[in-house]
DNA sequence: TACGGACCATACGGTACCGTATGCGCAATT
DNA sequence: AATTGCGCATACGGTACCGTATGGTCCGTA
């Protein structure tokens, strides 16, 4: 009765097939997630995969929990201030977010979502994240001493305009000034 | 010499075609925009499309002119205004773009967004609008007041936040409540 | 060393799509 | 009445994909 469970490599290569499927989500969108074009990327043939997966559908909702879990985890660290240093940290939030650099994320996180446009499972995946991360930035404005509307309202400003502006500038390769997105981030956090 | 050119009904059945893939476009996204797909809703077969367009690129290519039109009109007539009303018609700018009575043009919008992410000429297309609708909105904030660099980053922070909330909403069907509406409106104003 | 299971390759049927070739019907024209 | 060309249907070859069926290989274990 020693290992009743839980063969290691298993999920090793159940986690190979969804990073490289999440890669190709972020490259080529939802339509581009093929079986067969995986497994030639990953130097393999259908029959790997469907030994990992019971059909593409198993695929697609790996990846989204993978994701999910990814991005809540991603946002719970973010949104860790420490008192007086509220603002500071939201501040911080749109950076990280709205950044450039951060380009992989966001093409990842626009393929989720035009994803979510035309699938009921990603839709639920997504309003889960969008909940988890519209309470984190709200919970800060609060402790900065925002009324619970005002905490919302700006929250939701807050994600609007940070994935607005990475539906806008998602293949932009020069970074907006800083000043702009000082301004911006002054007038979202009110600071 | 009095038909040198344009036989109506070509034009017209173009835009048929053009106008059914664009419903598509919304619908299921660029990889739905397909001709046989298009050709039985149209209660047609291939050889119609073939006609009337040399390839698939070339239907993508047209459609791609008939929204960037479409969309240039629209800008440049909402954001006309009366000395002294220019506040208030960005305010009426920023309330029709978000509103969820504006959901279909939004699903085209975001699909046309998702396009440019793999395709030159969308991007190309999505830029130039993009750019008209900065310079009106940058045109009303200076007309009311605003510095040029104010007005540019408030009009960038406009959008940022329609097309935002508009991959948020999109599959919404009850709207924002008009406080939250109101409060996020004047943020981004400074009215 | 025989066995069983994990892991993958090969091969197949079925579907959907792109683009081309070709023919048919019907209008306007001469 | 014969001709011309527009608008479309039909038929085809080629490609890419999904899912299944089946066989092969390696590896641990009794």
């Amino acid at each position: 009765m020693s290992d009743t469970d839980s063969p290691p490599r298993l999920q090793t290569d159940q986690q190979t097939w969804v990073r490289a499927a999440i890669q190709t989500l972020a490259d080529a969108g939802l339509d581009g997630v093929k079986v067969e074009t995986l497994a030639r990327q990953l130097g393999v043939t259908k029959g790997s995969f469907y030994w990992h997966f019971k059909d593409r559908r198993a695929l697609l909702d790996a990846m989204l929990e993978h994701w999910r879990d990814g991005r809540i985890d991603d946002i719970r660290g973010r949104t860790q201030a420490a008192p007086g240093e509220e603002i500071a940290q939201l501040l911080h939030v749109i950076d990280t977010y709205s950044l450039v650099r951060n380009r992989r994320g966001m093409q990842v996180e626009l393929a989720v979502r035009d994803w979510a446009r035309h699938d009921a499972a990603a839709r639920a995946t997504l309003d889960a994240v969008d909940a988890v991360r519209l309470e984190c930035t709200a919970t800060l404005f609060r402790a900065a001493g925002r009324s619970a509307d005002e905490a919302a309202n700006r929250s939701l400003l807050l994600y609007a305009y940070v994935f607005g502006l990475g539906m806008m500038d998602s293949e932009r390769d020069t970074p907006r000034p800083a000043e702009t997105r000082a301004f911006i981030a002054n007038l979202i956090t009110g600071g």
